[in-house]
DNA sequence: TCTTCGCTTTGTAGCGCTACAATATTCTGC
DNA sequence: GCAGAATATTGTAGCGCTACAAAGCGAAGA
């Protein structure tokens, strides 16, 4: 024996010595209800509830090598920006009597250190945001074959994708400013090794300006893309660049409302002075006067997503290098 | 045999294989490095990342009846209230070897759910907010004997608490208010099946205020904490009592921005024609302009207390009934 | 040389559950 | 009433790991 015996645990075996049916048929009430007459379902169930039976996981994962579990890794959850996602993942998830866990993650080493956890734990699939990841991490993923969906991403999955083009939304917001005359468009960037997916908005930015005929140098990295401070910074810095720049495109809404606090401090009209577009459709874009223009990736439909091509691979669907393109809509509010 | 036998899958029996030890020592390698000499460790190590092994939680977990992952439940991450709670437990977790994993429950019946998930996976204690539960989820827990801690409140513990008196800082905040002088403080207040912990605090504003020979009928309530919108619900329904009302106490800063939102669009100046409170000293709160003037809940310490509670119990030290006062601050900014 | 002692390593025996095959039971149709 | 099909239930044999006790093995002391 391993464990220190304790008389009070309930077991599956005990469930049935008290209903007076096999193990067997207890498992089966839980696992294949349909396999078991409705009366003798009802009984074990009964029985089951009496005595604050709970299915133990981790045995049922062990001698079935399935799991209904699957984990998830969140870079922050500092602000609201992965609301909707993991919404949308829990939504899809407890339909199928499967659950979401989660684990935060802020680095390449913690999301590591996640998936190793839930490789682990031998969940059913990962969903991860972004296609940056430690190599060992990934090649412990190929290795166990474990599901993995990546979010926010659309290229070359390493297993499966769900995103939106990158590319396609530089393209749109920069050509919303564009169009509405702006000619010293301001770009904020933001780089971290969890979030290398903000990098590839630069190059497509200049490209859309400079074919518009206007300068492409007003850029400027920020360390942070979820924390208010970090707009005060980008003014801060665009200005020294260019003191008459006349719009600013941020990596999030975050970034964005902070400008907007720094243009109130500066007694800067928006839009007027400034022109300012933001990212991701936070609460807080439609709640801050003014509203801020934004881009609305479909997060909700992005978690739904991400969980079916998990669920579905345990059951035979295979999406292997499938990515889901899930799109995206430019908001257009007052602010620019 | 259970599982569709797959040949390729890396078990510690295939380690020690390789590594030319008995699988306890593998396993120990894992579990007691300290237990294994040096030279072996590495190589037992080395062998066990280049075929990448990563032990089977569910398998150790059912051997030895004890799990290294706690489950935290967490009401919301719309906005970043739980930011450093949710920070304050992974870093004190991950110190000790252990994960935390995270389940969100927006209602009392998703917060059974979870627990009974947690309860499933065996974690070694799991953490909740608040002190409103499901009747059944409470009793399974006393009946497996988890270890929970609840977080934000005080007393009564169901098994053990950390948190601070909800009393004493609504206490604080009023008086501060009243201090400066306000005459028509308004309170807004929230309740939820999930969220009961905030209605604690009307009935000791009410006694402040009366205290101070102020009216205390100025109370709205509102039905969520963690949108803006809501506070420019409250502030209408709190104009709807009294057009005059000069101040107002939120249940989060999350609506308090949402009041100073509203009031933007009024063109009230805040703090002269109405002082404003928060709760929570959000990340928003400072960077908005004006700065919230707010309660501080030291979040952080308490999702470390939480954990250090949850892990002591696993060697040993019982906290049965304890509950850990965290204590709060308040922070005087520009709004009040 | 023989004990004794401390440190390492290793069998053994399950932990609680489920796949699968086999068996028991009930239901058809004639 | 009975063969045969359909449905329900039940043993058996592990899944991969760990607690525990027992065994191996040098070094130091007698």
């Amino acid at each position: 024996m391993t464990k220190p015996r304790n008389d009070e645990t309930v077991t599956m075996q005990s469930v049935a010595v008290a209903a007076g049916v096999s193990p067997m048929t207890v498992s089966n009430t839980f696992r294949y209800p349909e396999r078991v007459q409705e009366e003798t379902r009802q009984r074990v169930l009964k029985i089951a509830s009496e005595l604050g039976y709970v299915p133990n996981h981790a045995a049922g994962n062990l001698a079935s090598g399935q799991s209904r579990v699957i984990g998830a890794v969140i870079p922050s959850i500092k602000n609201s920006s992965f609301y909707n996602y993991v919404r949308g993942m829990q939504d899809r998830v407890t339909s199928q009597g499967y659950q979401l866990i989660l684990k935060l993650a802020d680095t390449v080493n913690q999301e590591a250190a996640a998936i190793r956890t839930f490789v682990g734990l031998r969940v059913a699939g990962i969903a991860l945001v972004g296609d940056e990841h430690e190599m060992d991490a990934l090649t412990l993923l190929r290795k166990t074959g474990t599901p993995v969906v990546e979010s926010w991403v659309y290229n070359n999955p390493f297993d499966m994708a769900v995103g939106y083009s990158t590319a396609d939304a530089t393209h749109a917001i920069t050509s919303l400013l564009i169009e509405t005359g702006r000619q010293r468009i301001g770009f904020v960037a933001y780089d971290s090794d969890v979030s290398r997916r903000y990098t590839e908005r630069v190059p497509v930015f200049k490209r859309c300006v400079e074919r518009a005929g206007l300068g492409s140098h007003r850029i400027v990295l920020v360390d942070e893309a979820d924390g208010f401070s970090a707009g005060a910074k980008a003014l801060e810095r665009l200005c020294a660049i260019d003191p008459d720049v006349d719009a600013i495109i941020c990596p999030t809404d975050i970034v964005a409302a902070g400008v907007l606090f720094e243009c109130g401090r500066r007694g800067w009209k928006v839009p007027d002075r400034l022109a300012v577009a933001g990212w991701g459709d936070y609460e807080i874009a439609s709640e801050i006067t003014p509203g801020i223009t934004t881009l609305q990736p479909h997060t909700y439909e992005m978690g739904q997503r991400a969980m079916t091509m998990i669920m579905e691979r345990a059951s035979g669907i295979d999406h292997r290098g499938v990515s889901h393109d899930t799109g995206f809509q430019v908001l257009r509010r007052e602010s620019a």
